[in-house]
DNA sequence: GGTCGTTTAGC
DNA sequence: AGGCTAAACGACCT
């Protein structure tokens, strides 16, 4: 059998991306932070298709270095009459760079030459030494490479998508010449966008011609004197444009470069760095293309590259009671080491436990009522330390078992949110494959006849113990004692919440929702009768259309799309150009949220008449944990209808009230905590008013003549400082000249200067070592601060300055969470915690336990930090969340 | 049917 | 030009 020929991958790196710049919309690849993506999205797309179909064993992009080369200095004018490189392109390149380098792709570049030189001198040399070669380039110059062993790949007009292929014969097809001899019909036609004029009134047609007749130039140029017409006399005329062109656009092919195309061997990618800088360029589809691709090109070369002894997946076998109570220990250490655990199921029916230490693999086949699993029962339920990973949801798979699971020492998802707590939640085989580097095959869960056998649980189970000992590896120790103390503890206290549910009145909802049904259709009808025609008051495009083109207002705050038609915007409208459809609109909107929030808790509603959401632990960059389906993190407070929503939760049967019990200000304190203000500590410590007391000090007045505005400016001032607001800011919210806000802010910090050296100290430190980090330890990265981008830099200082803060507080109450749900189940009590809503605690109280519950809650939460200055804790009861409110 | 952008609910 | 979210909807693309 032949042996396959190595392929040689050539990419004209800098025609390639502007080719992408151009087929893909500008404004459609943005990150959120303004960088323009467009040509690297494209590109990298464009290259992944390459990498999966030509599976190229060699691999190289090729990038100028400058405009200038030695054709430049030949030729001055050359490439001159290229306009302005478009600002959207600039920057995008460097970023092309590093995502090639995580992806271990070898870039080149050489001073005085153009791009297209260093592929033609590796096609040649490639050629030579017996690959295939594939050069990718939209310069038509690299015509001239194809050959038996060359072939090009050329972009089409609609952009890199498609990539039309050029060998000997298609080139003959599509020019009619030997691809040689493309040059030498270039040099005769000329090249505008490399500012080459060619002989006037020569064309293609003429110019193939001409060489087909001639063979190359200086033979036709020998023989001028034979052709006629106006096309003879402009030969002659201009034949000097002719050589010069014919010079310029050969492609020099011996260029000294300081590797062989043997040194272009294609190397697995580095998938944390690939992760890295694709996380900071926001391509998630990309990123999941690149894993599943290099996971072919991982199985072959880097798994067997690190193929140490051990990571050979051991053989699982399959063991129940005395065997297995056996296996336990042994494996175990008695119970110090800790094992990994997947536990499978399907529809939920639990089907088996795997169990791993990491030298030994076991499946636990499981089945209801059966006698003989004592020993796998003892185990579960037994404080021996088990690594999971999303152990929240394989703990919930146990509701209805009788089978009790304790000693969750470490969650995988968990552990890798700690360490980089802005991403997205991985599943395990991300994780093996991005940590262990090892290929870890997963069933694609859209496919629904999976491609891939797979693993078993025991295996996973040996995957993730491994996992989780590389991911603590990795922990500062400050982290370390979160997981250990917050967040490991935290998974079973969260997974009873989510189980119990809060008990909601389907009619309260359903009155609710008609009313504001109805609400909505009048509203919207009078709206319609003041502009004098329907339109979707839900639609921003039709709302602009109404609010600018018919009704002539002036033009709001500009975004993505047109105009802001957000509550601020449409406030200001009313200001300068009052309309009574501004308002309609406005209370449409009301009616309409609230409306829409009423529907979908109505269809949440489960069968036991509760509402189970599920708490997202990995769900924030900060520490706080998120709700979803639904979220009851957002459920509406502060207006008179938005409450009536909240007196639809209620004490479930059987239990007397709802005990709601909130931080009041614990941002705040944190920050006095934090910055050791001694003005702001004396506000907390002195049991006055926070506001009141800040506003004192500001104004100059006494507490008791701090007026409502006095104290809504405080208010806004103190609560934007966590934020990092700015006097802008500041005035759009209070609707004040940026000036006063600007004197606010500084009569603050007059009064509250530590505030400010602590919030300044917080960034700096932060640039110095790349992270922030809470009371508890908690570590937020930050790779922004040192941006020469301002957008990006100020972003990160912002969320620099939040994140101790925040996380801070969300550290504090997940505290308060652990030692009152022990405290719950230590003293038996039939109550139950029930809602976390970042400051604040939802019980449902059994009967009779009110008081022991309150004793335990306020002191739960007020000791769960010793800050200087004091946890307030505010409580309140009642027959619904709302009468709960104090 | 999937993704993006806008808007708004909460803290 | 204000930090952290979830979710709905319209608009747009495939």
């Amino acid at each position: 059998m032949p042996e396959e020929k190595p392929t040689l991958l050539l990419i004209d790196g800098h025609s390639l991306a502007f080719r992408a710049f151009y087929a893909l919309p500008v404004d459609s690849f943005v990150t959120r932070d303004g960088q323009h993506t467009n040509a690297i999205h494209g590109f990298i797309s464009m290259l992944l298709n390459l990498l999966q179909q030509q599976k190229p064993t060699h691999l190289g992009v090729a990038f100028d270095i400058s405009r200038y080369s030695f054709r430049t200095r030949e030729y001055e004018d050359y490439k001159g009459t290229r306009g302005e490189t478009p600002p959207e392109f600039v920057g995008q390149v460097p970023l092309l760079e590093e995502a090639l380098a995580a992806m271990n792709i070898r870039t080149l570049s050489k001073e005085d030459y153009e791009a297209d030189d260093i592929l033609a001198t590796l096609a040649t040399r490639g050629a030579e030494a017996g690959y295939r070669v594939l050069v990718v380039s939209g310069d038509r110059d690299t015509i001239q490479l194809v050959d038996d062993n060359v072939t090009l790949l050329y972009p089409n007009a609609r952009g890199v998508s498609e990539l039309k292929l050029y060998d000997t014969e298609a080139v003959i097809e599509r020019y009619g010449i030997r691809p040689e001899q493309y040059p030498e019909i270039a040099a005769l036609v000329g090249e505008t966008s490399d500012n080459l004029p060619g002989v006037d009134k020569v064309g293609e047609k003429t110019a193939v011609k001409w060489i087909q007749q001639y063979g190359t130039v200086d033979e036709l140029l020998a023989h001028a004197d034979d052709i006629g017409g106006v096309v003879g006399q402009n030969l002659r005329a201009q034949q000097d444009r002719v050589v010069r062109n014919r010079r310029l656009n050969r492609l020099v092919r011996d260029v000294e470069l300081p590797l062989a195309p043997a040194d272009l061997e294609r190397k697995p990618i580095d998938a944390t760095a690939v992760r890295a800088v694709f996380d900071r360029l926001q391509f998630r589809t990309l990123l999941d293309r690149v894993f599943k691709i290099e996971g072919a090109a991982a199985d072959t070369g880097l798994v067997e590259a690190e193929a140490a002894p051990g990571a050979q997946a051991p053989a699982v076998r399959t063991m129940v009671d005395e065997e297995l109570a056996k296996w336990l220990r042994t494996q175990s250490g008695d119970g110090t080491a800790p094992l990994g655990l997947r536990i499978a199921s399907t529809g939920g029916q639990i089907e088996g436990f795997g169990i791993a230490s990491l030298t030994e693999t076991a499946w636990v086949p499981w089945a209801p009522g059966r006698p003989d699993y004592t020993a796998l029962e003892a185990w579960l339920a037994s404080d021996a330390p088990k690594v999971l990973h999303d152990a929240k949801r394989q703990l919930k798979s146990l509701q209805g078992t009788g089978l009790v699971l304790e000693g969750i020492a470490a969650d995988t998802a968990l552990t890798a949110w700690l360490l980089r707590p802005g991403g997205k939640a991985d599943s395990l085989g991300g994780l093996v494959y991005y940590y262990l580097g090892e290929a870890f095959p997963e069933p694609d869960p859209r496919q629904l006849v999976p491609e891939t056998e797979p693993l078993s649980p025991a295996t996973e189970a040996w995957f993730l113990l491994r996992l989780s000992q590389e991911l603590d590896a990795r922990l500062d120790p400050g982290s370390l004692g979160v997981q250990r103390d917050i967040e490991s503890p935290l998974i079973p206290v969260l997974a009873r919440m989510e189980l119990q549910g809060i008990r909601v009145s389907r009619d309260v909802l359903a009155e609710l929702d008609t009313r504001l049904g109805t609400r909505a259709t009048e509203i919207a009808q009078q709206a319609y009768a003041e502009i004098g025609r329907e339109v979707n008051l839900g639609s921003p495009k039709q709302l602009q259309e109404v609010l600018f083109d018919q009704l002539g207002m002036p033009k709001t705050r500009a975004n993505k799309t047109g105009y802001s038609t957000d509550a601020q915007a449409l406030a200001d409208l009313q200001e300068q150009h009052p309309h009574p459809f501004l308002a309609l609109l406005l209370q449409h909107r009301d009616a309409t949220k609230i409306r829409q929030i009423v529907e979908t808790l109505k269809t949440a509603i489960g069968s036991d008449e509760r509402i189970h959401t599920s708490y997202e632990q990995t769900g924030s960059a900060t520490g706080r944990i998120s709700s979803n389906d639904p979220n009851l993190q957002n459920i509406p407070v502060k207006t008179e209808v938005g409450r009536e929503v909240r007196s639809a939760f209620l004490a479930g049967e059987g239990f007397e009230s709802l005990l709601t019990a909130d931080y009041s200000q614990i941002e705040m304190r944190i920050m006095a905590h934090l910055s050791e203000d001694a003005g702001l500590i004396e506000a907390f410590r002195s049991g006055e008013d926070l506001h009141r007391f800040v506003g004192a000090r500001i104004f100059g007045v006494d507490p008791a003549d701090v007026t409502p505005t006095m104290r809504t400016k405080v208010k806004a001032m103190s609560y934007g400082l966590a934020y990092g607001l700015s006097a802008f800011g500041l005035s759009k919210q209070l609707r004040i000249e940026v000036a006063e806000a600007r004197e606010l802010m500084a009569d603050y910090f007059a009064r509250f200067g530590a505030v400010r050296d602590y919030l300044r100290g917080v960034v700096e430190q932060a640039r110095v070592d790349g992270y922030t980090t809470t009371i508890f330890g908690r570590r937020r990265p930050f790779s922004d601060l040192a941006s020469t981008n301002r957008v990006l830099r100020e972003n990160a200082e912002r969320q620099a300055l939040n994140s101790p803060i925040q996380g801070s507080a969300a550290d504090i109450i997940k505290r308060a969470m652990l030692t009152i749900d022990a405290e719950i189940r230590a003293q038996q009590l039939e109550s139950r915690m029930l809602l976390q809503v970042h400051d604040e605690l939802v019980f449902e109280v059994a009967p009779g336990e009110q008081d022991a519950l309150t004793t335990i809650v306020t002191a739960g939460m007020a000791g769960a930090a010793e800050l200087s200055v004091p946890l307030d804790v505010q409580l309140g009861t009642g027959p619904n969340w709302d009468a709960a409110a104090h």
